[in-house]
DNA sequence: CATGAATGAGACTTCATTCAT
DNA sequence: CATGAATGAAGTCTCATTCAT
């Protein structure tokens, strides 16, 4: 199907396709790319097809070839994003022995990765971007091209706070409420940045959401 | 009462066009109600002057008489809003000699207000939205008008915080990146209840931001 | 609904309607002539609404004003000229008192009327053209808003016919089906018209139609 | 036989290209098939090339090795279906001893052939479709390459109407004309078909054509 | 001979904005 | 003050046609 769903674990060798479309594939990733970058500089309805075929260096009739929509192209776009803080969120979670531990990589791995990327994440922040778009396209068609891939993410997280409960380490909250509250707290993060761009260091906002998130704001008596 | 800028944060000399709008400003009014009601309807580009002329029994022409501009009105609608959320947040936090029960007013009173304004909401969710716009007009005019209510909002929370600290109840962090935080928690709280508006109730979720926000996920040793 | 919906009679005054909407009318009206003069010269699919808005003097966003689509441009001015048919065809049977020579009348007068609209009507060519686009719109609509029209001329020969048969004068032969052979003689006219437009005279043509249609091919005994 | 320009009329020398062509001519074959597929569905401007390749099972870029252009294909096609035409004409009219029969074996068996090639003709309907596609080409190469071919028909009926007259049978009519009219009533029988498809029954509308255009409308006197 | 890939040109449609009345 | 009418500018998408391989 999508041809690029990922593949959600450490699979490195994706050479096997290598022959027939190779270099098809290639014109299509030069593409994403390209519209990655308009679809991070402007809003969906801001960018326009002219300027991500100027960038991909392609007409703009070639675009069609690959993808069959501008809300395809962006959609596409989007799945690949995801797909790789998927591969993140993973990598950041294979090791849950500790959840405390565990935790703390994933606030710092997904900091990090939104920090990489934080100009596109602007658009799909959170869940929200499918309320965004509703009016444009077949809902159904985002609900079911991109939910599932929001959704990995935030169930990986429930997985470590159910974990860590079961463990007696963390308070009964329903965990994957509690994962929503993670992804935006990180989110929050960004804004913070953004805010004061010049002398923040990623590390010190991640703490803050580890001592708000882990601990809370109350004094804890010792 | 103010007019359409709200007086109650820092700004206060916003009287000077009180005299020769005067009657006219009824029509302003309705103008305003209108594009709030398909603003919140539509995204931003979505949203088409057609209609709120429309809903608002004016003609597309009279939009111009009481806005320069399409963004203008937007921009107009987004402070009424607002002002009216500062003005929420202050009377919750008019009596602050408890700041536990004041946070938690202020959870419950804010999370009230997105809730009954979930609609509008969601185009500016956070203080995001002005990245959403900015190719679209001169930056400044979005950061001068709408910057300053948002933080007039976060300031009044931080007060509180920085209180709480000072009375040795509240961990010492950055009042303001904390107050940045309740705000995106509470924020998260709306997408769950869209996600499953069935039987979820307000004051359930009310109870989860006071729980992760003041006790944090860990265990409290008794 | 429709306002160029034929009067079907013989109401001149059209003045009526003179005061709220006349201008209106008016550009409306220069529009659809501009339009007529482009789908006389090309094909629907070859016509555009660039040449249309040239020829009218107006923006092409200005026809979008006027009418929905390209299709509802094209029907508008179907509509129109299938009522200016009507009326002939009406005028040219209000007295059938004598069948033979009403037939002939009504003979002259679609011919000559065919031939002055010759070049819009090669594409609506009896009821031909509702299947030319049957793939471009709703089919209903086009079904519902130029069929009624063609028919009634239809069923306007055929009462003729009906009568003729009456009266003892008119072979048994189904009356609708032959109103529909003597349009498609007249039309038939036209070509031979276009084939060798030099010398023949219209009324020559009205009589082969007469005679073949009266008195068919073979022979009379006397 | 004939490869695809016939040689059934005056045109006898089309054999020049039937050394190098050859096999390759199979697949041209192939092409004009789903060409002629593709064209009975749809008007010539809705009609799509990536269609036509789909259809024939070759790529786009092949249809450019055995046609100049998509008027080309179109009018290769139009060039067959009525070399077949006149075939049929001609085997009707081989045998022209009794005028009478011979014009009603024309009718049944033109009949037949436009029934069974209904959708295609509707394109091409009588010889009028020169004048549909005339913005389009050079208007010459139509003309030039279907006129004779419908000319030819049109003779062939026109030569059976002029020995009926020779041997007082017919009415002193132009016979080219009479011959054209009768083309346009057998079309005529086809819209009657499309019509009322249900029950109507092929021969009797064969009937009803011969009844109008043989005898005409008016009672013959016993 | 065959084709996958690319594209230029152009069509329809929309909408924020202006202006004469 | 209000608006009906008009439009420039722009955007998405389509398709016949070409060309290197």
């Amino acid at each position: 199907m999508c041809q690029n769903v990922c593949d959600s674990g450490e699979s490195t060798d994706n050479i096997k396709e290598w022959d027939r479309k190779h270099d098809s594939s290639v014109k299509r990733d030069i593409i994403l790319d390209a519209a990655e970058q308009v679809f991070s500089d402007k809003d969906y309805h801001e960018a326009v097809l002219d300027e991500v075929a100027d960038v991909a260096g392609v007409s703009k009739a070639t675009l069609y070839l690959y993808f069959k929509n501008k809300i395809d192209l962006f959609l596409s776009v989007a799945e690949r994003k995801l797909c790789e803080l998927n591969e993140v969120i993973l990598k950041s979670t294979a090791d849950c022995s500790d959840p405390v531990a565990t935790i703390k990589r994933l606030i710092t791995d997904e900091l990090t990765f939104f920090s990489d990327n934080a100009a596109f994440f602007k658009v799909i922040h959170d869940q929200r971007f499918n309320l965004q778009l509703r009016a444009q396209v077949n809902e159904d068609e985002i609900r079911e091209r991109v939910m599932p891939l929001m959704f990995s993410k935030i169930n990986v997280t429930a997985e470590v706070i159910k974990l860590g409960q079961e463990n007696g380490v963390f308070q009964a909250v329903n965990p994957k409420e509690a994962a929503f509250m993670l992804t935006s707290l990180v989110h929050t993060c960004l804004l913070l940045l953004n805010l004061a761009p010049e002398d923040v260091v990623l590390t010190d906002k991640a703490e803050l959401v580890e001592k708000i998130f882990l601990e809370g704001l109350l004094m804890r008596k010792t």
